[in-house]
DNA sequence: ATGGGGCTTCCAGTCACCGGAAGGTCAAGG
DNA sequence: CCTTGACCTTCCGGTGACTGGAAGCCCCAT
């Protein structure tokens, strides 16, 4: 299988596949003429990470999902630690966006947005709001 | 005033003090010694950057909100609409982490996380969700 | 044989810094 | 006067996870 198959039927780009050799999740063989050859393993792996990756996982916690997914005998409770601790940071993530969410929305509801130039906005931006030593 | 005081002053690290005026935000004088020396309107000016990046402005963003903070007639509509963008972006990713985390609590829910090793959560990142061309 | 797409490698860039090395400067204490 | 330690300087490289682009093969259909 070619790297433009591949990259269709996992719905990763052929430039994040070849970064994903490069980085060791995945070997493929090479063709005569140089071109990588991938089996359906190879495939499989590629969308296990790809949806690991949109779960919020990064590129590491793949490499150890991955290691867990080959390791049949390993107990369910390593991988729930590792997507909890995923979670945790998700969480973390969406409450700071929610804090500047709040602060934000309420300096856009001040500002009239009109012709004048007085903007609350800005004017909060401003305010120096430094610890003087 | 030294870079320290600066930092000290604005919260900035010292390393993304000098990064700002390597991107042209200020141009502090040089001290015969070659030390940078601040005056109160460039501390001013950091602070600025700062608040405005922890609201999630971008540093392209926070050149523009300063060109606006310095320009005094420019109507209150612009600023609105640069914060505006920025709140919708903001958004736009809480959106997206929330989705994740809907999906991934499922997931970890789902899963024993004991001894065993049979885990829904390797189960499904494993599926092979490819558009079979 | 020619054209167009697909494949290869390699280099550079993204974003917003951070870490560290090598070295100059300054104020205080012995 | 010397040392110590906290500053300050520049420069170089690294981060994460790719992405873009150039230069150059390769393959297939016409």
């Amino acid at each position: 299988m070619n790297i433009g198959d591949v990259a269709r039927r996992s719905g990763l780009p052929t430039k994040t596949i070849r970064y994903y050799e490069e980085i060791g999740f995945i070997r493929p063989k090479r063709l005569d003429n140089g071109y990588r050859d991938f089996d359906e393993a190879e495939l499989h792996k590629l969308a296990f990470i790809g949806r690991a990756r949109s779960l919020g996982f990064s590129v590491e916690d793949c490499r150890i999902l991955l290691e867990l997914y080959d390791d049949k005998s390993r107990a369910s409770a390593v991988v729930k630690k590792v997507a909890e601790q995923n979670l945790k940071a998700i969480d973390a993530k969406i409450a700071d966006l929610q804090a500047m969410r709040v602060t934000l929305s309420h300096l856009i509801d001040k500002c009239a947005g009109d012709h004048r130039p007085d903007c609350p906005i800005l004017e909060n931006l401003g305010k120096i709001t430094t610890k003087d030593a």
